[in-house]
RNA sequence: GCCAAAGUGGCGGAACUGGUAGACGCGCACGACUCAAAAUCGUGUAUCUUCGGAUGUGAGGGUUCGAUUCCCUCCUUUGGUACCA
């Protein structure tokens, strides 16, 4: 007897796990072969302590079918997995329980192969990495060592190596490649060109110093998101609303020395690489959005104050045509000519406001956006053009990191400008007529210019172009693009990271031998960080001290730095010499397919994108985007059960009656929850506190209460794969969470329907056996009706499986089981190719079924079959219409037509009938040789 | 506030470039098997209906012979972003 039952499940499921790890089916044969290649990749998991729940293998489960998928079509696939090992967790675990990250992240690792293996996927875990093994982020390190050694070259758009920069700067001084950071200048100096005879001139300190502003890993002093419950410094995309992204606690901001990533030297090239890739557009939008490009113009406005000193003041702007519109400017209380305009009368005002906006937390002004303050300068700029005084204020409203950190304001055209000048009660300008109304600004480029001098009568749009060429021309302005994106912070505080490969003399940071790779992070018990902003490293002194003049880097990279580049390393895993092999690198070239969650939009895509445009550019890649294509799963979000304590009390009342009583909800185990239905008993047992609990029943049930929430341990509200493969087996699991809904949308679990799939494999494992359960399949030939049925799925199977629309080749599977079971199908011709479209969902079944049809090899190197479009085609007629003799149309109709046919028939009489009446119908809609509609 | 996506039965969701809305599954109802229950199998299941039909894809309008699909306005939900000049 073989029913399909607990027991058959979990003995077949066994059974192919053993034999495909033994005869080794998913190893993936290294070197070029004549089989096109496939790249199906996903995000490589960081492995928490709380192991897998069932929303995990969503984007896992689908990648698994379209490896097996294109397997079978005859593909060599390269599917790999591994281990994003590093991160803050297992460093907070360490602290809390004395256990080394190394141990835990080991010991989590295992659990979650464990767990996926028993799900059934097809990795090749031969080729499996983790970025924390001192083999692997060796060439972490190594790549980081050529970003050091690389600059941007603008001329060229490229990155090139440090080394010809310097031979630049030796023969024609800096003049055709300005420091990227504006803001640089000579030491000891104002300037910020010099030429090859300053550069000779330079010790090697100083010349370093001039590198390092244009290597593209730089260090620098810069505004830090410090948060000091964590005694770490945060990435901009760590922090939300002004507090850590983990564990929510206050960020300020800190300047410290900082390894950063030179990202923003590639803002148009990654820009611009989102037209080539296959990005869904919202991911392509929230990347753009990240880059923030804007197009405007750099003005110069001459200062005249009660000090004549000063020099000229610089604002951005994207709106120069507004010029005439200009009531005032205001600069960033950081910028640095403050302190120089301000003028006597206004200095304690000034001061005052300083200090105000020094109090304030990051959290303060996020908190607090609309809340407008700031102070006047007593200084006035000159309009360029009619010569206008302009007064300057100060407002926390600029941001000193953007632009030039100094904006001209038109009131007119821009809210925030018009509501400043409303609460300081400025005058406004109006050079848009009736566009503005006086009550708020009207940000329009459609208005024609009034009180614009030269500019007079000019539609907006027009006059953008007219008034920059204007201020090129004078010599004081020009065309500018800027980006809201930031150089990307590259130190983290952490012990449990990739240590930088360099050494220190005399402050001054220099590539470690590639022969002393990998620095190997020393084994240590003081996880914590020391408090000042230095990393646990820096307690190791023994460590960081090399000798009296040499030192290490006393911080990790951040976990971006290992995912960074990962993909590239499954190419070549093992390898020693280089960080992939070149024929590796090419034959597997970009990932085809990357599948993962949309919350690693703006960080680790962009941080992949730009490691490989750099290698790219330093000639050891062939390609300059990473991933092809890109799905992200959505999020399977849990469902949680709450109960109602009475306040003070241990009575729990029911969900219906709770608002007759003041009560706390509390979140309880979804597993002791049947529907909305509490089991008292399991609940009592739940934990010591509920032991003597009473309730408050409705109808003599206890009734939950339920809300949708992200899963999580703390809500009791988990699901774990293991507990549905034990009951189910991982063949239904899978199914089940393709059948849940598009992938790409983020859902609920339950386990409503999962019954159905269940049925339906069964069902379909009945289509291979008799009634007494042997494997019988016959030698006849399948009728049409049959291979219509067969074929029809095979073709859906097919385009939903390219579509990444699982969900619905799942139903049609359903579909086509139920159609084969009522035509009683028993054809060896039908089953054994519908067991192969089966194979990449249901793995378990499918091999266990081929094997049963007598093949003996794995039906991993069967090949899918094709479907012929002549089973597909209904057998129709043509049904000519006729009027005078004289056939005027064709219409055709299926032989076993159906009643809407005989319907359309009817109304194709009726046309003839009018026709004959003389009043032909205005027309005739016929779709498919169907007519749909007829327009009399 | 801005940007993007999405709103379809009791529920999850189908419907390819505009062409028979509600596939498939869950749930529910009825039937078969059973002493009975469970399991299983079969049938039905958008709403209203005077049983002729009528109405239906968030709301309102538009284009079209024909709109879940395209356009406009609004509402709601989700994601991203947040003084970026």
């Amino acid at each position: 007897m073989s029913d399909y039952n607990k027991e058959e499940i979990r003995r077949i499921e066994e059974k192919w796990r053993n034999e495909w790890k033994k005869r080794q089916v998913y190893k993936v044969q290294s070197g070029a072969s004549k089989k096109p290649k496939y790249y199906v990749l996903d995000m490589f998991p960081y492995p928490s302590g709380a192991g897998l729940h069932v929303g995990h293998p969503l984007g896992y489960i689908a990648s698994d079918i379209v490896a097996r998928f294109k397997r079978l079509k005859g593909f060599h696939v390269l599917h790999p997995m591994g281990f994003d090992a590093f991160g803050l967790p297992a460093e907070q675990y360490a602290i809390e329980h004395g256990i080394h990250p190394a141990k835990s992240t080991a010991q989590n690792i295992e659990n979650f192969i464990r767990q996926m293996d028993k799900i059934g996927f097809c990795y090749d875990w031969s080729l499996e990495v983790r970025t924390c093994d001192p083999a692997y982020y060796k060439w972490t390190q190594w790549i980081f060592l050529q970003i050091f050694d690389s600059w941007f070259n603008r001329k060229n758009n490229k990155a090139d190596r440090i080394a010809g920069l310097a031979r630049i700067f030796e023969t024609e001084g800096n003049a055709n490649h300005l420091f990227p950071n504006l803001k640089y200048k000579l030491p000891g100096s104002n300037e910020t060109v010099f030429t090859a005879a300053d550069w000779k001139k330079y010790d090697e300190r100083t010349r370093q110093e001039i590198l390092m502003q244009y290597r593209l890993a730089y260090l620098a002093y810069t505004d830090v998101n410090w948060c000091e419950a964590l005694g770490t410094v945060l990435a901009n995309d760590e922090v939300i609303n002004g507090v850590s992204y983990r564990g929510g606690f206050p960020v300020v901001k800190k300047q410290m020395r900082q390894w950063s990533l030179r990202i923003t030297e590639f803002a148009e090239r990654l820009l611009k690489g989102l037209d080539e890739i296959d990005f869904s557009d919202s991911m392509k939008d929230i990347q753009r959005n990240w880059i923030g490009k804007s197009t405007g113009a750099k003005v110069t406005f001459k200062i005249g104050s009660e000090k004549s000193k000063v020099a000229d003041m610089m604002v951005f702007t994207t709106r120069p045509e507004t010029i005439f519109g200009v009531d005032f400017m205001v600069v960033a209380p950081e910028h640095e000519m403050v302190k120089d305009i301000t003028s006597e009368s206004q200095r304690k005002a000034i001061e005052k406001y300083l200090a105000y906006v020094e109090s304030r937390s990051e959290i303060d002004r996020m908190a607090e956006v609309k809340k407008i303050t700031g102070e006047f300068t007593g200084a006035y700029a000159i309009n360029p053009f009619d010569g206008r005084e302009i007064p300057i204020w100060i407002s926390e409203y600029v941001l000193a990191g953007y632009g030039t950190g100094a904006i001209m304001a038109v009131p007119c055209g821009d809210e925030r400008d018009h509501k400043f000048a409303k609460h300081f009660n400025l005058p406004i300008t109006n050079i848009i007529g009736s566009y503005y109304n006086g009550k708020e600004a009207n940000p329009t480029y459609d208005a024609v210019l009034e009180n614009s001098d030269f500019l007079n009568g000019l539609q907006m749009k027009e006059a953008i172009p007219e008034v920059v060429n204007k201020l090129e021309k004078l010599g004081i302005g020009q065309r500018q693009v800027n980006y809201k994106m930031r150089d990307a912070g590259w130190s983290r505080q952490r012990y449990w990271g990739e240590p930088f490969p360099v050494i220190y003399r005399d402050d001054m940071p220099y590539a470690m031998d590639e022969k002393d790779l990998p620095l190997e992070l020393p084994d240590s018990n003081y996880f914590r960080p020391s408090g000042t902003g230095e990393g646990p490293l820096a307690n190791l002194k023994d460590w960081i001290r090399i000798n009296d003049h040499e030192r290490r880097d006393s911080n990790t990279m951040p976990t971006h730095a290992g995912a960074a580049w990962y993909f590239l390393r499954f190419t070549d895993p093992h390898n020693k010499e280089k960080f992939a092999s070149r024929e590796a690198l090419d034959y597997w070239g970009q990932v085809d397919v990357y599948i993962g969650g949309a919350e690693h939009a703006v960080a680790h895509l962009l941080y992949a994108r730009l490691w490989v445009k750099i290698l790219h550019d330093l000639g050891y890649l062939n390609f300059d985007e990473p991933f092809k294509k890109l799905i992200n799963q959505g999020k399977i979000t849990g469902d949680s059960r709450y109960v109602y304590r009475v306040r003070g009390t241990h009575k729990f009342v029911s969900a219906g009656l709770k608002d007759r009583y003041e009560t706390d909800p509390l979140h309880v185990d979804v597993n002791i929850v049947n529907g909305l239905e509490l089991n008292l008993e399991a609940f009592t047992q739940w934990k010591p506190d509920f032991a003597n609990a009473e309730f408050i029943l409705e109808e003599g049930q206890y009734i939950c209460g339920s809300a949708i929430e992200k899963m999580s341990k703390s809500y009791f509200n988990v699901v774990n794969p293991d507990d549905i493969i034990d009951s189910y087996g991982a063949d239904t699991l899978r199914m089940y969470e393709m059948f849940l809904g598009p992938l790409e949308q983020s859902k609920p679990w339950n386990t409503n329907g999962i019954d159905g799939v269940f049925k339906f494999l069964r069902k379909f494992w009945n289509l291979y056996h008799d009634q007494k359960g042997n494997v019988s399949v016959s030698g006849e030939g399948p009728t049409r009706e049959e291979l219509k049925v067969l074929h029809k799925t095979i073709k859906k199977i097919e385009s939903d499986v390219d579509n990444f629309s699982f969900n619905t080749s799942v139903s049609e599977l359903m579909i086509c089981v139920n159609e084969l079971t009522s035509l009683k199908t028993n054809k060896r011709a039908i089953l054994e190719p519908l067991v192969i479209s089966l194979a990449p969902f249901a793995p378990h079944m499918a091999e266990e079924l081929w094997e049963k049809l007598g093949h003996s090899e794995t039906i991993l190197n069967a090949s899918f079959p094709e479907y012929k479009e002549e089973y597909l085609k209904e057998n129709s007629f043509e049904y000519p219409i006729s009027i005078n003799g004289k056939v005027r149309a064709k219409m055709a109709f299926a032989l076993d037509m159906p009643k809407e046919d005989i319907e359309k028939v009817v109304l194709a009489s009726e046309i003839v009938n009018k026709w004959s009446e003389g009043k032909p119908p205005k027309k005739i809609i016929v779709v498919q040789g169907r007519i749909v509609n007829v327009v009399l």
